[in-house]
DNA sequence: AGACGGTGTTCAATATAATGAACAGTAATT
DNA sequence: AATTACTGTTCATTATATTGAACACCGTCT
């Protein structure tokens, strides 16, 4: 332990990760590599991770014979293989809601003109787990994968809102919200208020507090058990989507997602 | 499951194996998290990859961790995380052709009313990297990331026939081809004859050699460097896609293969 | 040519992770 | 309630993987 503090001197900007681990580092690497589109070598890790080169050697071997990375044999640069291209598949194929949403997106984007999303809460994050384009030029810069605060985002706001309390306070307390806009809700205090006003609204909205020039609405999907299960959202900009079509959307939305709840096994709610 | 076990076992009798074990054997939980969508407890990992409980504990925390699994805490059981959905993203995109190709994909499907697919070679198999869905309600059983035999399927057949001679020959020389179906070509030399065909016509036909009741046509894509990056294929029920449609459609292939040839920096070939 | 700064790989010593056994829960038995 | 047959977790010890240093290999410069 004493040693392995010693070795990584200076890792000045990242926070302390204590975990044990030749797996870990491996994630970190796969990590590292996907976030540099254009390629990383041995020695950018050596570098970034601050890992010997040996023993990057040894576990970028171990992940390109599994086909997690590709090496260009000419540059000797890793890229993301294609085997969590695979696994993507099957992490989404194991989520329910999706098949169910998918149908109902596709009306909520012809009736509203808007792109549509279905996220779920994952580690403190939402995260798109299906989308439909709305028509027309403009693209939102979403994908499914995607991840998003929960305090900036009108679904991670309904996530939020809707989860259990004790576990959404816990993870609030102490916690700083980063400010992505002028607009976004950056006290918990605050937030929380927010977050009651979503509970009695039974939606969330986000007024370009997670960038600007963009306005979302989400409302809750229930499961059979009467949790939470997931977020239905419309995304579109502020002239796509303008302020005067809030409570319209609202009621779009929402009779959406009660659709999917319903066929999750919901039974009806307030 | 039965020829899985039996590689399991000879692959643990056999003594060197190269590249870092421990990073291996978390890589192999994972896939072998994935292989159920009813998820996978600490006592089955132990079992099916015949590794110690402790240490498929201590693999399986470091992969929560990181968000690769996600940990069911009433069952104790594990499934995929979300992580993997993200990497799925930063790896297709890293695919120029992607881009490139949807919009032809649409028109293509469009005009012959099958579903398109793009696909790439990968560790001796072909994956699709983009899907259009035809209208109506047949349903192709495939999906983005999914692999497949390289000598029964029309991309497959594409890939092949136009990788560098050597390294084809290679991968084929002393390889079984699995017959999938009665029509599969079974025999290197047969396929290598097929690929022949191929190489002068500019186009694969998958002649229910894959799956019986699938009829499939493939176009090869090239690079800047005259280089093979995917394959354009069309796929539909043979109901959908008679025999007698084969020439037409492998004229539309082609020419929407050339098209993102082109896009790609092609210059016309033959 | 020769020296340089940059790659990635190999190897033996040692620091680190794997693991059998013991433990502590849980659920369905008798 | 006691028994059985499962779970999953913890811990000290051994066996293994990690890693600094040496090596080999480019291109690019004097």
């Amino acid at each position: 332990m004493v040693t392995k503090l010693e070795t990584r001197n200076r890792k000045a900007e990242e926070p302390a990760e204590d975990g044990s681990g030749s797996v870990e580092r491996a994630l970190a690497v796969l990590e590292a590599v996907a976030d540099r589109a254009s390629g990383v070598s041995n020695a950018d890790l050596h570098r970034k991770l601050k890992i010997p080169k040996s023993s990057a050697s040894y576990i970028l071997r171990a992940l390109v014979k599994h086909g997690y990375l590709r090496r260009d044999r000419e540059t000797n640069r890793y890229y993301l293989g294609l085997k969590v291209v695979g696994l993507s598949h099957r992490a989404l194929a194991a989520l329910d809601v999706r098949e169910i949403a998918e149908p109902v997106l596709r009306q909520l984007v012809d009736t509203t003109q808007l792109t549509a999303h279905v996220a779920i809460y994952d580690r403190e994050e939402a995260v798109y787990v299906e989308k439909i384009d709305a028509p027309g030029f403009v693209k939102m810069n979403t994908w499914v994968g995607r991840r998003l605060q929960l305090h900036s985002t009108s679904v991670g706001k309904v996530l939020a809102a809707f989860m259990p309390r004790e576990e959404m306070e816990a993870m609030l307390s102490g916690r700083g919200l980063y400010g992505r806009t002028p607009r976004t809700v950056t006290s918990v205090p605050k937030l929380l208020k927010e977050l009651e006003r979503v509970r009695e609204q039974g939606y969330a909205l986000d007024d370009e507090e997670n960038s600007l020039g963009v306005r979302c609405i989400a409302a809750p999907i229930f499961n059979a058990e009467g949790q939470i299960e997931a977020a239905l959202g419309v995304s579109g900009t502020t002239h796509q989507f303008e302020r005067p079509q809030v409570p319209k959307m609202a009621e779009l939305v929402k009779a959406a997602a009660r659709k999917i709840s319903h066929q999750l096994g919901a039974t009806a709610r307030r």
